[in-house]
DNA sequence: GACAGTGAAATTTTT
DNA sequence: TTTCACTGTC
């Protein structure tokens, strides 16, 4: 274990002996219920540990209790501690077990590793070469930016572009690095990814990638900020080890010094993101980059039934360079899986409601069940087919609020009149309310405010506007575009007043624990002032705002609304007086869309925060780092539509894992790489499941308006016959699939074609025909009674 | 410079 | 089915 935490703790690392022994009674009691694997990846103190733990082995039981711990036994100072995940929710969890075993653990730094370089970043931004307001920018507004930078070519020409960026920046690689090759041969990315970057850095903004490499960068070249960090932090743990990134890699390297104690979690069969250039080497070679590795694997599974893991296993053994675990179930009983062969999207839809009918009768809950899938445009069938049906679902994750235009208008206000070097944010709204500047005036004053900057302008964006609406010398617009600058540029200057002061730079000492309590007070006041200075407008449009959006849907009563909070009362000031709020009431008259009640709902989101510049930043901070988060509704009991990447971590008694098509899942038909990825994929999904688990599979799919021909996924004949049912007929009823020797999904050997799986299933000639899907990549019909084909399978069936 | 209309293309997963 | 780029008209 390291040394405690020197600042707080010298002498201190060992328990007072008077507390010794009711301390020990305490550990004892949360250590008891933990299995011999997981005692020890508690207790262990000497060296890096990896932890391997399998699908429900209790992993994030270990890394909560780890951390408790460490605090209670070992006197490590709960501000020493630092914990970095990959979801925003898997941190918002594993801080809140572990402060339920030791409330001291709220103490530690829990965050997504985006998260923590943000935090970083705001703490050393001058070293950094950062404005401390900087911006963050998502995909869509690196897009804009590009677009922005490179007006010759279209969006859909330099969406690439925008991916390999991001990649290039996974794996830590700059503009001018020569491996940039690695990620395309496109001969001009290396330049169109200079001058962004270059623009980027401009505008005072980061993008994701940016997040991660920037603190790499700042941990290298500031000796001083590394130096402090590693002594703030003297064990580093990281979970999901496996779809860390080789930025991320890095980032951890400077992270960890000789005395810093570190702990990955992870599991090298559950590794899904190496589209977004997630290394799986990372936790395979774990143990040669940190000599000394100690590893425990958590095998012992308390999900799942055996029947279900024996399928996970059987389908996960196909894939090559795993570090291999088997898991056990520790549940007695269960039965088999199924396959249900299914004609359409209608029937898979109505199979799952049956599934979930079942459930109910034998008196389970709605929200049991989850259905998955690969993509989220499936989510659509089982919507309409539930609604239908009057089953309640929740469709998770998919909800893209923060991407509507509405919203994403208003959050680029607030940008702007957080840091006014945003480029992005600017072009979004200098005309949106149209204010009579068109391309050719932004261009203009975008170019304008780009030469200012250059000469160490702060504003340069309402001083260019101010120059176009002839408030000084400069290149003015002509009169509809002047006035129009002009009435911009007093808008933001009245908002930016209403906005408060500049907050002082960060302190000498960035990362030492700040005292929260002082922040608060002083932001609570903030609040005050900002709220009790109504615009009597505000009042008004609020309620019409209320009032119902689509005729005959609600009623008046509903007017009757709190005031806005906090945050919330200047996020709506905001939406106001830029006129969107009148804008976005017109298109909803217009088209019959929800935009005004959208924006009621970011208005909702602010009001926790502090009515200051310092809450305006934490909530864009958080909104750019956490999608998910406006989804706070109620908790209602529905059945659960979900893609597979976003189960990661949950479980749920019954699952049915839809879709089951070539082409879909898995995606690509190639072999390699994307393929054992695919199967990992279909891994987690098998693992979420307790009880029962379901696949489900379309010969037909309406796929974008067009009806395609759907043959079932090669992972179907992964699956050993013996654990699995087969129900549903493919078509005609002559042509029933879960019997015969024949069906379609199993797996088959052909001298001339190679090995291949069976996708369909019919009579020809009096003969049963069927058409084989092989390895190769090629189809091929044949009859099994003539051609020589031999049914094969691995489990020696 | 705004905006409506046309035609064509595109759909994976997320911090 | 939706989104985006491009064209033509006011």
């Amino acid at each position: 274990m390291p040394a405690p935490d020197g600042r707080n703790s010298a002498g201190a690392s060992r328990p007072d002996p008077a507390e010794g022994s009711s301390r020990r009674d305490t550990a004892a009691d949360y250590l008891s219920g933990l299995n011999p694997e997981q005692q020890a990846a508690v207790l262990h103190s000497k060296g890096p540990l990896l932890i391997l733990a399998g699908a429900g082995s209790g992993k994030t039981r270990v890394i909560t209790t780890k951390i408790a711990y460490l605090i209670r036994e070992m006197g490590v100072n709960p501000e020493s501690i630092l914990a970095v995940t990959f979801t925003n929710k898997a941190a918002k969890e594993m801080a809140e077990r572990a402060s339920r075993l030791d409330p001291r653990a709220s103490r530690a730094t829990i965050r997504t590793f985006h998260s923590f370089g943000a935090w970083l970043l705001r703490r050393n931004a001058q070293a950094a070469g950062l404005p401390s307001s900087f911006t963050i920018y998502d995909d869509s507004d690196t897009l804009s930016l590009l677009s922005a930078v490179n007006q010759d070519m279209t969006r859909t020409q330099l969406s690439p572009f925008s991916r390999w960026i991001s990649r290039a920046k996974d794996y830590c690689l700059g503009p001018d690095s020569p491996e940039l090759n690695r990620i395309t041969s496109e001969d001009s990315f290396p330049a169109i990814y200079k001058a962004y970057q270059e623009r980027l850095t401009k505008a005072g903004a980061v993008d994701f990638g940016d997040l991660i490499t920037r603190c790499v960068k700042l941990m290298r070249d500031e000796p001083g900020v590394r130096a402090r960090i590693r002594q703030r932090f003297s064990v580093v743990m990281v979970d999901e080890y496996q779809d860390s990134n080789v930025a991320q890699y890095e980032f951890l390297r400077e992270l960890c010094g000789p005395e810093t104690y570190i702990c990955v979690v992870g599991d090298d069969d559950q590794s899904i993101y190496r589209f977004r250039g997630a290394e799986v080497k990372n936790i395979l070679t774990f143990d040669e980059r940190f000599p000394g590795t100690t590893v425990i694997r958590l095998e012992r599974n308390y999900r799942s039934t055996q029947n279900i893991l024996s399928i996970a296993t059987a389908v996960v053994e196909n894939n090559s360079g795993r570090l291999g675990k088997t898991l056990i179930a520790q549940r007695p009983g269960g039965g088999k899986a199924t396959i249900a062969y299914l004609h359409d999207q209608d029937q898979e839809a109505a199979y799952c409601a049956r599934v979930v009918a079942e459930h109910r009768k034998s008196g389970g809950r709605y929200g049991d069940v989850a259905i998955l899938y690969r993509t989220n445009a499936q989510s659509l069938e089982f919507e309409t087919a539930f609604l239908r049906l009057g089953i309640p679902y929740q469709v998770v994750g998919s909800l893209k609020f923060y991407e509507r235009e509405e919203v994403k208008d208003t959050l680029s206000w607030l940008s702007f009149l957080t840091n006014p070097l945003d480029e992005v944010s600017f072009r979004r709204i200098i005309n949106k309310p149209v204010r009579g500047i068109g391309e050719k005036s932004i261009e203009r004053i975008v170019a304008s405010a780009v030469r200012l900057a250059a000469g160490g302008e702060t504003e340069p964006f309402l001083i260019a506007c101010e120059e176009a609406g002839g408030m000084r010398e400069g290149e003015a617009l002509a009169s509809k575009g002047a006035a129009g600058a002009r009435s911009f540029v007093a808008l933001a200057k009245t908002l930016k007043i209403l906005l408060g002061p500049e907050v002082p730079e960060a302190s000498a000492s960035p990362e030492t624990p700040e005292p929260e309590v002082a922040g608060i007070a002083s932001t609570a006041a903030e609040a005050a002032r900002v709220s009790t200075t109504p615009d009597p407008r505000t009042v008004e449009i609020a309620v019409e705002a209320g009032a119902p959006v689509k005729p005959g849907k609600g009623n008046g009563k509903k007017s009757r609304r709190r005031e806005p909070e906090g945050l919330a009362a200047f996020v709506q000031r905001v939406i106001m007086d830029t006129g969107l709020a009148d804008y976005h009431k017109g298109q909803d008259e217009i088209q019959g869309s929800q935009k005004v009640q959208n924006l009621e709902q970011l208005i909702n989101g602010a009001s926790s925060y502090p009515a200051d510049r310092a809450g305006l930043s934490s909530f864009l901070e958080s909104i750019a780092l956490d999608r998910s988060l406006a989804i706070e509704g109620e908790e209602l009991d529905g059945v659960v539509l979900i893609t597979i990447h976003n189960t990661k971590g949950l479980e749920f008694p019954v699952v049915v894992v839809s879709g089951m098509e070539a082409g879909l899942f898995p995606r690509e038909e190639e072999e390699g790489e994307e393929r054992e990825e695919e199967r990992r994929l279909f891994y987690v999904a098998i693992t979420r499941a307790k009880d029962a688990l379901f696949f489900t599979t379309c010969r037909e799919r309406r796929l974008w308006g067009r009806l395609e021909e759907m043959y079932p996924s090669p992972f179907l004949a992964e699956i050993p016959r013996d654990l699995v049912e087969t129900v549903g007929s493919y078509g005609g009823a002559e042509e029933a699939v879960g019997g015969g020797e024949w069906a379609a999904g199993t797996a088959v050997f052909s001298e001339e074609y190679g090995s291949g799986v069976i996708c369909r299933r019919w009579h020809a000639a009096d003969q049963l025909m069927v058409e084989v899907e092989f390895e190769s990549g090629r189809r091929a019909k044949l009859f099994p009674k003539y051609n020589k084909l031999e049914r094969i399978s691995r489990d020696g069936f």
